[in-house]
RNA sequence: CGCGGGGUGGAGCAGCCCGGCAGCUCAUCUGGCUCAUAACCAGGAGGUCGCAGGUUCGAAUCCUGCCCCCGCAA
């Protein structure tokens, strides 16, 4: 029955979760003219460049790719040569200008992942998880000039799994965008979507993600650290300080669960302390963090048994 | 030439500055003790101190070059 000719797409994204999606669409034979992705990542310590996830995907497909460091009128006129029916954003993480956006004879569509108007912004997976949300969701929209404030075409939530991180929840995130996306393009082409205004009042914004904030206050509860642990997962991780032989040292706290404090127990914020014979915990404004996996900076990751044979001194003193 | 930390029995570390017997905790093996333990006691095995060269009577330690791991910048 889908003898509909589809539309010929361009996509633009760069994480993993855009590299489902478009697989997705590979696997729907949706005409996929090129992929647009950012730059790779040159050289972190010396080694190769890092390919995005997308651009990894488009090579599996035999797509052609290109990598533009600015959305200038060089990109602008590769596009109208092109002459695309369709452009896809997932996740490409540059502002697209609207001169770009008009380009195409059904316009730019945008998957968001989160529930519009909430989480507008750059990172609306780590700031579901860092804020406790219980769901969150995936978002299909026309784009505008503004940031994830077009029309909503159509909407989806997803339940948060408290053990989830951000890897999990990006993958059940990338499912739910690849079907809701394969339903709403047809009906967008063929004119019987009707898009609806989002409740500017509503909105709320979510902040880039920065190196700093991994770092973690043991004032906070045991509950919200382990919140962000669950939301930096990937990057930039959670670490605090330990003052190691009068040296403040980064500690990355790789691997942790949460348990609540024993009755009467008593400790210092901070505080590295024996829980149990087998379990080291940290104290927190209510609750304890487990220390499970932790990582020295300029050491290899340890786990905590073996990173106490070393540091016989870490319990009993004060992380900060 | 971006900045910095590191490589020492299976694991995690100390020793290096100031050269002089290879050390600590854990794991492992043997024996002992105990109603009992992720407990305790005694004993043992296990090392090219990342690689190569140099200085020295003597190098894990000092000098030179190289390899690898990691943190920070980007």
């Amino acid at each position: 029955m889908e003898n509909k000719k589809k539309p010929t797409i361009v996509f633009m994204g760069t994480p993993d979760i855009a590299s489902i999606v478009l697989e997705s669409l590979c696997l729907e034979n949706y005409p996929i003219l090129a992929v647009v992705t950012q730059p790779d990542y040159i050289s972190k310590n010396k080694k190769e460049a890092l390919v995005s996830p997308v651009k990894r995907m488009a090579l599996e497909k035999n797509i052609p790719i290109i990598q533009p460091d600015k959305l200038d009128n060089e990109f602008k006129e590769w596009l109208e040569k092109i002459k695309p029916d369709l452009l896809i954003v997932v996740a490409f993480g540059k502002i697209i200008p609207k001169k770009i956006l008009d380009i195409p004879k059904f316009k730019s569509l945008n998957i968001h992942a989160s529930m519009l108007p909430k989480l507008r912004g750059a990172s609306p997976i780590q700031n579901a998880l860092a804020n406790g949300m219980a769901e969150t969701g995936i978002t299909v929209m026309l784009m505008d000039e503004g940031i994830d404030t077009g029309d909503i075409l159509s909407q989806k939530s997803v339940a948060i799994d408290p053990q989830d991180n951000y890897l999990t929840l990006t993958g059940k995130l990338a499912v739910t965008a690849s079907s809701l996306l394969l339903k709403t393009i047809p009906s967008w082409i063929e004119g019987t979507s009707s898009p609806q205004k989002q409740d500017h009042s509503q909105a709320t914004m979510c902040q880039l993600i920065e190196k700093s904030d991994g770092q973690i206050s043991w004032s906070e509860n045991a509950d919200e650290i382990y919140n962000k642990f669950r939301a930096f997962h990937v990057w930039p991780g959670i670490f605090t300080f330990w003052e190691n032989k009068e040296n403040l040292q980064k500690l990355s706290l790789n691997e942790i669960s949460v348990q609540k404090n024993k009755l009467g127990e008593k400790h210092h914020l901070g505080e590295v302390f024996q829980y149990t014979p087998s379990q080291i915990g940290v104290q927190t404004n209510s609750g304890v963090i487990i220390l499970d996996k932790i990582q020295l900076a300029g050491k290899n990751e340890t786990l905590i048994d073996d990173f106490l044979n070393g540091y016989p001194n870490f319990i009993g003193s004060i992380l900060k």
